[in-house]
DNA sequence: GTTTACACGTGAGCC
DNA sequence: TGGCTCACGTGTAAA
């Protein structure tokens, strides 16, 4: 590594760059190296290959600047800091929804303790001899007449609305009894909207919140 | 690739580098070239800062990789591309959940159709000379009366189900009736645990409930 | 032996 | 001017 004439350095990286870069007269051909037939520049063997590494990985950085909001600076360092930040800031935020949409599922949910009531209500309602129903019957054009008795569960009743309300189904007259075991429902609906409500189908419906929810 | 007097490139870089690191002992001191006064290397203004930026920029994509889940490949490249994915992933499940809790919120909420209903039933209820009231009565140790009057709002009432299900109290026996304008609601009720349902915070909770939701 | 990815030191350019 | 970032071509080591 090491040579005595002096002065070496301060030409040969300077000097090598033009030569590469602006195809420099002297083409003297080396041994040792690969030189371009055309231009008799020196050609090292990898220079495209880096080359286009080097422009995929900053095409790369660009994408990923695109997609982040928040911009800070246009370095390459803080656009992977923004990055971070960013990501950081999208996990909190997926953690959060989540649970929130979590909890707010879980609130009108039967939860762990609550289905040693509904293994007592189902032996209440078995003792007693009630079994579960759901009967639908027409009043007039557009009003029906149910009558539901389930098993006694925890937020079943107030879930049984809600899924009413969610299906258009308005309540004119609604009456619940609670025994130890059941719920006995009766209630006058018709659609909200004024359309008609089939008995069969709202049977079904009816049928398919209990056994669903 | 050729040249023809010197293989002045052959040695240039190679050696140039490694006289740099291994601190060779040739000192030719160029003019307009900064050296090292002990070792008399050569050095470049920007070295160590542009060692440090290569740094920072590596741990930067090491800190990177390092909160992205999935892993294709430990490139450069691949790590911002991993990255990009998993941010558009990422933004895809935000959205996809706050819509979700969007949707679910809006499910019981009154949507903009309804306020005309709701602006009927003030007025049928303004016509009528109905009030809005909220009784309370105690029956006996743990159970209470309730009796309710309010506009008639779409979802309403299976909201005040939710609420009063979600605050621990169980119906037992629970009528609604639903005139043009207004819901009367009379319900007798007990707290799910066994504990003492206060008159006056029973109240208090149950305008809460009316007022806000 | 070939390919691939990386770190290196440097010059250019831009505040 | 200096500080700082970037692209460049290269050597090298691992696969």
């Amino acid at each position: 590594m090491e040579y005595e004439d002096e002065d070496w350095l301060c030409v040969t990286m300077e000097e090598f760059s033009l030569a590469t870069e602006n195809g420099c007269s002297r083409q003297g051909m080396g041994k040792k190296r690969n030189y371009d037939d055309d231009t008799r520049e020196f050609k090292s063997k990898n220079l495209e290959t880096e080359r286009r590494r080097r422009e995929k990985l900053s095409s790369r950085l660009l994408m990923l600047r695109a997609i982040v909001p928040i911009i800070t600076n246009m370095n390459k360092a803080t656009i992977i800091d923004d990055a971070i930040t960013y990501i950081e800031k999208l996990q909190d935020k997926v953690q959060s929804l989540s649970q929130e949409l979590h909890q707010m599922e879980a609130t009108s949910d039967e939860t762990a303790d609550t289905k040693i009531d509904d293994i007592d209500s189902a032996e209440d309602m078995k003792n007693l001899g009630i079994q579960e129903e759901v009967s639908v019957a027409q009043i007039d054009g557009n009003k029906l007449w149910i009558k539901i008795i389930i098993e006694k569960r925890r937020g079943r009743f107030s879930k049984l609305m809600e899924a009413l309300d969610n299906f258009g189904i308005e309540l004119i007259d609604t009456n619940l009894t609670t025994t130890k075991g059941a719920f006995l429902i009766t209630s006058c609906i018709q659609d909200k909207d004024g359309e008609r409500l089939e008995i069969q189908q709202t049977k079904h419906l009816l049928q398919d919140i209990i056994n669903d929810k």
